[in-house]
DNA sequence: CCATCGTAGTGACGGGCGTCGATGCGGTCA
DNA sequence: TGACCGCATCGACGCCCGTCACTACGATGG
């Protein structure tokens, strides 16, 4: 279980992975959509958003929670699948505990989705 | 009411909102994690990719079926979903179905995860 | 006109996800 | 030392999602 869960500590993402151009690979698809997956929730995007806009790119779970409805439970599962999908860091200092976002888990969404307008097939000069 | 649903002819994708930078509004969050929901999923990537990388940025609903071990239901339904997320354009040109990857969908997404290093707030040197 | 093909829709089923209340656990402070 | 706080974990519940077999429907071809 090795290969999918240990994502949190090295996190192999398949970047440099246009959409378009190629074909998708079955396995790259199953990673990216990991990914995708555990930011597709409003919660967590605005989760990530509030800690990637903090002060030095991180934030305290005590202000994240106040910054929603939920349960501190709900917030804590949240910041433990972004976790988990390697999006954000953990580390505890003093009595808090502070999540900082990777920046190379997000630019490899970007990647993926990146316009590659690699050739150009304008084929209608002629 | 249709601020939700007419996504498929009209979407209005949330771009030119990057994550990092400033937080991401409730609203804003919603409409990505939509867009994200419908491209969370291994088949529907591929299909993405398959389609793009297609001759013309476009495929027929035959050609997909083939590329799968799933239910031609399965695949149809697949696509409803990212048609409905304004991911794909839909096209009957004679007997067979066409879908198209629409760019600005996918430009979206990299808009949001686009690394942004706007004002790089590097404030070591004091 | 009927058989056939390509695609969408329906209903059902199993599994996974988001949320909650309750509990556990290590630090901090008086 | 004992009360309190910050955060994670657990178990449970309801809902949504991916998949299938089946059906429906229009277009083609004999």
């Amino acid at each position: 279980m090795a290969t999918d869960a240990d994502e949190t500590t090295d996190p192999g993402f398949a970047c440099c992975t246009p959409l378009t151009g190629t074909a998708m690979s079955e396995e790259q698809a199953r990673s990216v959509a990991l990914l995708l997956k555990a930011l597709a929730d409003p919660v967590r995007l605005r989760l990530v958003s509030l800690i990637a806009s903090g002060e030095r790119g991180e934030a305290c779970v005590c202000d994240l929670n106040e910054a929603f409805d939920l349960t501190q439970a709900t917030i804590s599962h949240h910041l433990k699948v972004l976790h988990s999908a390697g999006v954000l860091d953990r580390e505890k200092r003093g009595v808090w505990v502070y999540y900082a976002v990777r920046p190379e888990a997000l630019s490899a969404v970007a990647t993926v989705f990146a316009a590659r307008r690699q050739t150009e097939p304008e084929e209608v000069p002629a």
